[in-house]
Formats: structure tokens, sequence, C-alpha cells
DNA sequence: TCAACCGTGCTATTAGTGATAGTACACATA
DNA sequence: TATGTGTACTATCACTAATAGCACGGTTGA
């Protein structure tokens, strides 16, 4: 299900938030479908089921799942609520990059494009324009 | 020059390292302009010495400024050399962040448009279409 | 020449935290 | 009741950010 770099200077239990976020953001965990419990998952990567229940308590605070004791961890079906916040982070994440690339001697606007045009082949969805 | 959050996550000298890359990418350090000395910019901050001396010694390795032993630290002309490697990781935090902004329901290509206008009026560079 | 300033390198120490190991408890379900 | 689930807690180890302090060599100007 993952790969994880237990090497990398980046904390495993963010590797797995994010990880798992793509993979809830990109439709492959769909709403209300069951994570694996956090037991079964440590036993398949071989880490500490603590490593993944941080994970899945900072997932849950970001509002991507909800944990039900007894029972198991789900995706959140509607990330509702602070999509304002978060897309603000975006933005300003997405304007330094946009600065930097024209720093490089890119050019943004051609970068994009292509960036969709390979987004809306994968997904088949409809690029706004 | 800086503000600094001792209390972040996030590590000092990183903090140090993203500000001046930023300085230097917006143009506000021009190149060969010398920057603080280790000892003065660690006085002005009130921080050690050493941390600067980390920030400055990764900014050197990713190639935004030169340090010449017993002139200063300066801000390096042209970034030559890597910009396919530092192209190619912006392309994918790209990605990543216009794939998130269409699951949290935005027009990315909307944003764009704004963002690139804005760093057009803010720097009067003539944006590519 | 010499004092002042510069980057650089090193050791040692402290504080914080990521990750592990292990145990325990409460809830849900068959 | 037995099993599987999330959750909570302590303790420990390892790594590292940050600090303090010292030393060295190159540069510059008086």
């Amino acid at each position: 299900m993952f790969e994880l770099d237990l090497r990398s200077r980046s904390p495993v239990y963010e590797q797995l938030v994010e990880k798992i976020k793509d993979l809830i953001i990109n439709n492959v965990l769909q709403p209300d479908e069951q994570l694996p419990a956090v037991r079964v998952l440590a036993g398949e990567l071989t880490i500490n089921p603590n490593t993944i229940q941080k994970a899945y308590r900072e997932l849950e605070h970001r509002g991507y799942i909800y944990s039900v004791p007894g029972k198991g961890s789900f995706v959140k079906p509607a990330v509702a609520g602070d999509h304002d916040a978060r897309l603000r982070a975006l933005e300003n994440e997405l304007s330094r990059i946009i600065s930097e690339m024209l720093y490089l001697g890119a050019y943004p606007a051609d970068i994009i494009t292509r960036i969709q045009t390979q987004l809306f082949k994968d997904k088949g969805g409809q690029p706004h324009d």
C-alpha cells in the first residue's frame, strides 16, 4: 500500500499522512471506505503501531478521516468546513512556487497547462478554463 | 531584516534559509550584494552564530550564495547549473497543489491567473502567455 | 606590522521529539 | 465470550536543533 523512506529527514508519521492524504484526494480511497487497522498496517509496514496511530490522529485532526473506537478508521466523505483556510495556504504555496519558477527563467503558465492536461488525462475530469 | 518563529516546529536555520532564499528570488537582495556577517546577524536576531552559519552553509550548498573567508558572504549572481532538478521538484509540488485544489472544488486556472497578475503588478515583469 | 573583522571548524552540552516497546482499557461485533 | 478495533499511557533510545565557547586562517585598512 505504501512505500516509506525510513532514512528520510521527514518523519515516518508525516510521510504516512501525506501518502494517505494523496490517496484520498485522488479518490483511490473512497468516502467511508475503511482504512487498515492500526496494528495491521503497522505489521505490514513493520513499524510501530503508535506511529500509525499518530498519523491517523493527525489525519483526523486535518479532517481527512474519522475514527470510531471499536469499529475502525474511515475516509471522511466531505472534507467540509475549513476549505477556505486550506485554500489560502495552497495559494501561498502556489505563489511562492510561481515566483521561484519565474526566477529560474521558466514559464509557469506553460508548465501549469501541461500539468493540468496531464491530470485531465489521468482522471478524465473536466479542466476549467 | 527577518522575523523568526522560535517556537515553530520548523528549525530556525531552515526558516532562515527560506527567508533569505525568498529575498534573493524576489530580487530584494541583489547579485553580489553582501549578506550580513554571521556574528552581526546573530546579534540582531539574538540567536547563535552557529545557527546563522548553518543557514549560510545550506544556502551555499543550494547555490544561492557564495562565501569568501575573510571577506564575507554574497548573493550568487546566476544560480547556474542544476536548474533542471529544481524545476522538476517545483513541478511536482505544483502538480500536488493543483490536485488538492481540484479536490477542494477550486479552479486552479483562475487562482493561478490571479497570482500571476499580482506578481506582475508587484514586480513589473512581463507575464508570459 | 597589527588590530579588527570575516568565514570556518571543532567540542561539549542541553532540550526536544520521532520512534520504539510494552501494557492496559473501553467499545463493537459475531 | 472471544476477537478485533481505537485509544491512552509510561519508559526508553536515538537523533538533532540549538546553544556556548574556543580556535584558526584569510582580508583589510590604519
